[in-house]
DNA sequence: TGTTTAATGCAACGTTGTTTCATTTGGCAA
DNA sequence: TTGCCAAATGAAACAACGTTGCATTAAACA
C-alpha cells in the first residue's frame, strides 16, 4: 500500500486541510523535486503565502527537505520516511538535469563518508550531480 | 607572489575598472564564497546592477565560480585558476557554516568518482559539507 | 453543536534580480 | 597626447520572490 496524502497528514500530527492534502498529492504524483513555482503551477488557484507556508511547516515536520541541486531555486522533495522534526535524515544524491532543470533524488547513491577538516563540525553533506537526464538525452 | 586584482583582470583580458579591481580585493582578502550582499556591504557605495553585472561577467570568464552550498543565497568564490571560459573546474567540496553562513572551499577534498545512473549523463558534480566551522565552535 | 486553535486569504511591504537607455571610462591607434 | 570606439557604469523602471500582520475560515475535539 502506498502513503497517501492522509496518511502523511496523520502521521506528522498535521491538519487535513485542502492545500495541504493536494500538496501533498503533487508531490506524490510527480516524484522529483519541485520549487515552489512548480507547485503553484498545478494548481487551479492557490494563495502564494499559504503555499510558502505550507511547505515552511512541512519542512519544520519533517514532511518534505530542502532538495539542493545547484539550480537557481530552491526546491523541495519528500523525505523517504525516516525524517522526523527534529532530524533530516537525506543520505543520497540529487540529480540535476542542466536541460529541463528537474532535479531526482537517486535514493540507490548514498553519500560517502567524508571527513571533516580539524575543527570543523559535520551535521550533513549533500551530493549533487549535473548532466543530463533520462529524458533529455 | 600573490596574484593581484590587476592581474587577473589582465590574465582574464577584462578591463580594468574600479569595480572590477574592488570586488576582486575583497574575494582575495576574504578567502571565502561571497554573496552579492557579503559583496556590497564591503563597499563604501557601488551600483547594485553594476555588481550583479560584475559578478556576471566574471563567471562567464571564468575568473569565479558559484560556490553551492545549500544555504538561501547564491554565493560566489574564486577560481583556483584551472577555469577558464569554456569549464570551470570546481572539483572540490565546500563546507557551509550553519552557525554564521560562512561558505568555505575545502581544496583538499575532493570530489569522488561518482558513476551516473543508466541514461544520465555527467557533466559535474559538488559535494556540499554542512555543520559548525572552526571559528564557531 | 459549540469552542478553541490552527490554517487560510488578503494587503502591504521589503528584498532580489533583470531590462533599457543615457553617460562615462578604458583601450587603442593616429 | 588626443580622439574615437566599444565596453562598463549608473539610474529608472519593472518583475519575481518572499515575509509580516491581521481578519476570516475551517479543523479538531469535547
Amino acid at each position: 500500500m502506498t502513503a497517501s496524502a492522509l496518511d502523511i497528514l496523520a502521521q506528522h500530527n498535521l491538519r487535513k486541510t485542502a492545500v495541504r492534502a493536494q500538496v501533498l498529492d503533487i508531490f506524490l504524483d510527480s516524484r522529483e523535486a519541485l520549487s515552489h513555482n512548480d507547485i503553484e503551477a498545478h494548481f487551479n488557484q492557490v494563495d502564494r503565502i499559504t503555499l510558502y507556508r505550507t511547505l515552511k511547516t512541512f519542512e519544520e515536520k519533517g514532511v518534505i527537505h530542502k532538495a539542493i541541486d545547484g539550480g537557481e531555486k530552491l526546491k523541495y522533495a519528500l523525505c523517504s520516511g525516516h525524517c522526523s522534526e527534529h532530524a533530516h535524515e537525506d543520505h543520497h544524491a540529487h540529480f540535476h538535469c542542466d536541460q529541463c532543470g528537474k532535479t531526482v533524488c537517486i535514493e540507490s547513491m548514498h553519500i560517502p563518508a567524508v571527513q571533516a577538516p580539524a575543527g570543523y563540525q559535520l551535521s550533513g553533506a549533500y551530493l549533487v550531480l549535473k548532466g543530463t537526464c533520462a529524458t533529455c538525452t
